[in-house]
DNA sequence: TCCCAATTAGCCCAGTTAGTCCAGTTTTAG
DNA sequence: CTAAAACTGGACTAACTGGGCTAATTGGGA
């Protein structure tokens, strides 16, 4: 197989993108033309590598509609973006959340830029403490843009799962997420919070979560009992 | 180097205009024809100089579409799976890599289990110690099964990217990587590998490679020092 | 003089592109 | 609720692209 076929190129960036999620499972597709302009190739040529993806089940084509991907059901994948909540049920333990605060206040300069937004305007800050069957675990700050997620400030999230609340009381769905992770020592406050001797090791996760469309709606900051959470993915190469 | 051929002066004549700016980065350059004829010379001659180009990197072919001026720029977003090399060349940092073991010995039965081969069947191990422009930050085991990465036993390491060789000489494409972080303190041997003090934070990584067909072929055990090393991904949700 | 390598012109092929038109679907405006 | 507008994939054309090849020509050195 050449590699340097323009429709070889675009097959690859497709599959890639399948992989990695980056087309979920049983979205569409960008239209015919647009995803051609998006991989730099000719209609004609997208259509031959769709039609390739087609022939191995990766896409389906729906006439005057679009190109959809197939949402399968069975040999689900390990799922890349697993939420505190669903990793813990998945682990068959209860997961819970303490707030400990829930407020408005104006972005810094910092969150203003990463959430694209205007500096100074308001945004809503939660501060939980999250355990599994009760012992801590995370100390978990999140950061929203007040115009988007307003329902949150009225809601009890005690023992919610935001990703979940998120969806349903502001019809926000998280698609991707940028993620870091480092290993720290904790501090005093965070020793004490998690119930952990000083000095210990902690995870830390800095998030930015997106929705389908690339608009920044979300910032984490995660610190982890360093002895009772592993973070998990699958990663994917690109080709 | 005569520059009396045909073939040097188109060469000399298309560096001159690349070098200029006349052929703009990322553009696309006239056809063979067109330019073979604005140089005056022939089409065959026009692509030894092009290949020569190519060769430099100075100019990318594309069947069927034209050559293009390659675009050097480094925006892209880290994403997905990237070996320790890659990420430090994509921060304009020297990767190197000590080896401290190479050898061969039979598998555990965990090992065994998580490579799916016979209990006790020998096993390559590499233990090297990374760094980043001379400065240590990782300590990395890796444990792949022998009859599929003998090779891996005659060459030499030193400074090479592990995934990159097993490309080439044992014709193993990583496709996939089931990746565990977490945080620990470091014990006293890892911290005098690591040059850091002792009971400081590392970031302790866990992984297990795939092909494409989806056949373990390799285990990463990667000990990084906490206060140098981020792990950076783009994490998509499944709907 | 002969020889050889570089160069040339020419050919066909399969892949690629930009474009058009169509019929059906979805969204929008009223 | 309906009708118009905007999009969608399907199908097709004509022109162009580099890839690969052949045979003729050229020019200089032995």
């Amino acid at each position: 197989m050449t590699i340097s076929g323009a429709a070889d190129r675009a097959y690859a960036a497709l599959l890639h993108d399948l992989d990695v999620g980056r087309l979920a499972s049983g979205s569409r597709l960008p239209g015919e033309r647009d995803l051609a302009a998006q991989l730099g190739v000719s209609r004609a040529t997208l259509r031959v590598a769709l039609g390739r993806l087609e022939t191995e089940g990766r896409v389906q084509r729906s006439a005057q509609r679009g190109w959809f991907v197939p949402r399968h059901v069975l040999g689900e994948a390990p799922s890349t973006l697993q939420s505190f909540t669903e990793m813990a049920r998945a682990r068959g333990l209860r997961p819970t959340a303490t707030v400990l605060r829930q407020e408005v206040r104006p972005a810094t300069m910092s969150e203003a830029e990463r959430l694209r937004v205007a500096p100074a305007s308001p945004v809503i800050q939660i501060d939980r403490l999250r355990g599994m069957d009760g012992t801590p675990v995370c100390f978990d700050v999140v950061v929203l843009p007040e115009h988007r997620a307003a329902p949150l400030l009225t809601i009890d999230l005690t023992d919610a799962s935001l990703y979940e609340v998120l969806q349903d009381a502001c019809d926000i769905t998280i698609h991707r997420s940028a993620y870091t992770l480092m290993a720290m020592v904790a501090d005093a406050e965070i020793s004490r919070l998690l119930d952990m001797s000083p000095n210990a090791p902690i995870l830390v996760g800095d998030e930015v979560a997106f929705t389908a469309d690339g608009t920044p709606v979300l910032l984490g900051h995660n610190r982890y009992r360093g002895d009772a959470y592993r973070f998990e993915a699958d990663l994917f190469r690109r080709a």
